[in-house]
DNA sequence: GCCACTGATGAACGGGCGTTCAATTAGTCT
DNA sequence: AGACTAATTGAACGCCCGTTCATCAGTGGC
């Protein structure tokens, strides 16, 4: 049978050895198993060992602290998160419109709206104040995801012409969308659903693209 | 002098007696500071006893856990808050979109835009999932904050006679904006000032009053 | 002036935490 | 086959946690 489990002929193996990276990927998806069912103040190192299938020490072999560790989580599912969005409007065939609304309906997918996931995110948020890594992590990632609503909606702006947007702006306004109501689906369903989360959005980026719309907020 | 402390002609007072109204209400503000300063996953109950001045044991002499005291917190607050939006809203002389601009910039004011107060909140949002309790205060008091917005929207539709809004869903809208900016701006500051934040949530509203831009996300 | 009532105290309990480190062992290289 | 290397183990350390409860002490009613 398997060289993990104990066979006849011979004493069990009592763990099995991986290259560093691989041991790492297996503690990241521990720990994201646990932030996701758990929360950040049950996640512990213990935890995620258990998880893992591996003994207590192995985490500090592998990250000099817990905090690293979670770094290297949120960097992750931040990239991982954003490739899915990415990957959604760029599979969109048709104008700079087509692929924005891309975007926003896989924001509102059923990938996205996990109450898990949000336990997740709940967790690197409430370190981002007393860990320095965390809050590095947190600004790069957030700049990638606004650089990608901004590239989006600069095609938009392309598509208009005589259309003036501020498309950083927008792209805060955007993702404040987004984020908020992500963030209050999952804290209860029963508010709204997906699909008038993503009308919601589309309504704003309409309000953008009425020309006189823009400059009113303006001083 | 005070009786509160020690007086020449006789012992200290080791502690002063309370109504229990009055005890609670010093827990309470007490717990506010150490969630505000340290996060939920720092503040124990001896951080809140130490906070208050008082010793370990009074805390479960009032509260039954420590739960039900985090969630006569989070009721708490939530009024404050609520009330102090509605209030500049109240306070605002004009029609319904000059007081709902009161509201938006009362979201954006700095006892607003306070990472201390994001702090608290992140405690209240990660306790939803394991807390019944906190989840019940959390719909009761998102549920009042929506309804004082909608409230605030269909003053805007009766002033617009031909405007249909669905003012249920522009509050859940306009919540999520308020929300999600407010978030990120507590994040990180420098991603945007506070004005473009109202600037954004103003676009919103006026994309809401363009009347035929509405439909345009209906089915 | 005393007593009952009740708010307040703080030691004690059992448990979980992150981290450290000496010992062990799987896998590779000679 | 044996030695070497480095991944892995798990006990141990010191600390903090929420809750319990026997005890103490102010206060109001008699």
């Amino acid at each position: 049978m398997s060289e993990s489990h104990p066979q006849s002929t011979g004493r069990a193996r009592k763990f099995s050895r991986q290259a560093p990276d691989e041991r790492r990927q297996a503690l990241i998806a521990a720990t994201l198993r646990c932030l996701a069912e758990q929360g950040a103040e049950r996640t512990s190192i213990r935890s995620i060992c258990r998880e893992a299938g591996v003994s207590l020490g192995l985490v500090n072999h592998h990250y000099h602290s817990k905090e690293a560790l979670v770094a290297d989580v949120y960097e992750q599912v931040s990239n991982d998160l954003l490739a899915t969005l990415g990957e959604a409007a760029r599979a969109a065939e048709g104008d700079a419109r087509t692929r924005l609304s891309a975007f926003i309906e896989a924001s509102f997918s059923s990938v996205i709206l996990d109450s898990g996931l949000l336990r997740v995110w709940l967790s690197f948020w409430s370190m981002t104040h007393k860990s320095r890594l965390i809050a590095e992590v947190h600004d790069r990632t957030y700049g990638a995801y606004l650089a990608t609503l901004e590239e989006l909606l600069q095609g938009l702006a392309r598509d208009d012409a005589p259309l003036r947007l501020d498309t950083r702006l927008a792209a805060i306004g955007l993702s404040g969308m987004l984020d908020g109501l992500w963030l209050e689906w999952c804290l209860n369903p029963r508010t709204f659903t997906p699909d008038e989360g993503v009308r919601l959005c589309e309504t704003f980026l309409d309000g953008l693209l009425a020309r006189d719309v823009w400059k009113r907020g303006s001083p």
